[in-house]
DNA sequence: GATTAATCGTTCGGGTACGAACAGTTTTAA
DNA sequence: TTAAAACTGTTCGTACCCGAACGATTAATC
């Protein structure tokens, strides 16, 4: 993930490609960087402790946000997880088929899933959340403590103002 | 990808699940703002700028990181964009087929492809990357300017951190 | 200089990932 | 109250996405 070539070298060489025009480069070092550091830590948390569980990352995003909030719609999974209903069905079908979860309609609306963990899946969360929770503090143990409240601030910020872009 | 819950009520339900095992709230709290901010933005900019081109994220990151250092090495491509050989060899197939790339065996190295735009390649960039660095503009468009700097650094902290984690 | 080790890109298999189209259910409007 | 509209989850097709195994090439070791 670390690029091998300095912010400034890619700098020079994007306006060489560019002439004149005129470029947002502190926008364009927040965003390459923003994907840089969420692309390692997933790497990293991956490769680590989910792979120990067989896990892929929205397999275990999948069964946080059950695991946190069940029995929970398929719909607030999809957007709690960030990701399509099209991609979930295909992770909880695999979910389902290692016994994890279990799916049933509502009798409420016929429309809805309601999802639940199993009980072999709360024991696995219950022995892997607080792995995952330590990886994730090794993965930021380089930063100032006194930083994460504004820095998690920020990151709350890029969300809701790209969300809202989105939606014009 | 903005979540319905609070993450107040989020650090509830988790230690309700948890018990009195510690947990790191605000390693949880950035990484998981970290994913989301990343997620929002890369879905913005694929539904806007790079839906118009019929380009992937991942395709779109190949052919800036050619277009930028080319001629230029497979294996630099996949690390200076975050994902595996692999998964580059199948994205660079779609790029040579619809003939934006080109790649050759170094004559150098015999293990070596160069990997180059075509003229085609290099004019969709011309075009595209202004239109992208705009989408990046607007997706931190809400945030203090003044506030980027230091952003963009604790992102590159993280990045780091996490990658010398990986390496252990 | 021959064996070993390291590196590179591809292939393979299985699992995501998404938009679009779809069928079933519920809500809204007329 | 029936017809239209909205909503939910699944299916389909296509394109990623990765680890592991592989063949080809180069480097290191002796």
């Amino acid at each position: 993930m670390a690029g091998q070539h300095t912010l400034d070298e890619t700098e020079r060489q994007v306006q060489a490609r560019l002439g004149d025009l005129k470029i947002d480069f502190e926008a364009m070092a927040v965003t390459s960087n923003l994907f840089r550091a969420a692309n390692a830590v997933r790497n990293y948390l991956e490769r680590t402790v989910l792979a120990q569980h067989d896990l892929s990352w929205t397999a275990f995003v999948v069964l946080w946000v059950v695991w946190i909030w069940e029995p929970v719609e398929s719909r607030v999974i999809a957007e709690e997880g960030g990701f399509s209903k099209a991609t979930l069905t295909g992770v909880m079908q695999t979910l389902e088929g290692r016994g994890l979860i279990t799916r049933t309609r509502s009798s409420k609306d016929g429309r809805l899933v309601l999802v639940k963990l199993t009980a072999k899946g709360r024991k696995m969360m219950n022995q892997l959340f607080p792995e995952f929770n330590n990886g994730e503090r090794l993965a930021i143990a380089d930063l100032n403590r006194s930083d994460l409240g504004s820095f998690a601030d920020l990151l709350r910020a890029v969300t809701v103002t790209a969300d809202s872009q989105k939606a014009n």
